[in-house]
DNA sequence: TTCTATTATCGTATATTTGCGATATACAAT
DNA sequence: ATTGTATATCGCAAATATACGATAATAGAA
């Protein structure tokens, strides 16, 4: 890389390369869907049904978080993730703004 | 790493990772987006705006060729790119799937 | 043919990501 | 206090990604 050229870009393309990148492996992916589809979202059941070590899965978590696609909180010694809508809604519309609303502009270049 | 665990997750989530990684850098949002709002999509054209060095333009390119994100076609000495709108269409149906449907089902898991 | 312009590929350096085991931490129960 | 359980963090190794310059390949112009 030489150096990081992230900066060279304006706010909008990092965040939605960001939110991108965050959902850009099979596993991150996964434990969104688990963390969706329960109710109660503990780490423990999470580490059960993904085929990774618990470190690996407590790091994707870490991403996931910081990233702000899900909340965590501490239940005893247990905690707990949740997703953040609000997050994917925000991305749903960057998404559309960038992409889809050009496609009506510019059915087809070549 | 040690090793690839991607065929530890299932087809669908392996492909909206992929997706989702492809526009997971700045770069190719900010190439995508040259491409969508010209009607000549011209190699050159996208390497002038970018703040990068044409190779490394060149290899983006590829791997969002790659990623069925645009199709390439060439054009005497140059290359015309354009986007693969069916890609991005595949990948908003699947997203929602997994994620915005969800949504409704759980509106608060914590 | 020779020169020029355009794009792709190769080789390489560096940065980041992925994954694991070991260990630390925090709480609960005994 | 000790033990057990759940989760996070550390340190490391291997894999991938990012970026560039140099070079190759190709088409068109002179």
């Amino acid at each position: 890389m030489a150096f990081n050229k992230k900066d060279e870009f304006n706010k909008k393309e990092n965040e939605l390369a960001d939110f991108a990148k965050a959902i850009g492996h099979p596993a991150r992916i996964s434990i969104l869907k688990e963390i969706a589809k329960r109710k109660e979202c503990i780490c423990g059941e999470i580490v059960e049904v993904l085929p990774l070590a618990q470190s690996t899965v407590s790091q994707h978590l870490k991403e996931l978080l910081h990233a702000d696609l899900i909340t965590g909180t501490v239940d005893g010694a247990k905690s707990c993730y949740c997703i953040n809508w609000k997050t994917f809604e925000k991305f749903e519309k960057t998404f559309n703004e960038f992409f889809i609303n050009t496609n009506s502009k510019n059915p087809s270049c070549c």
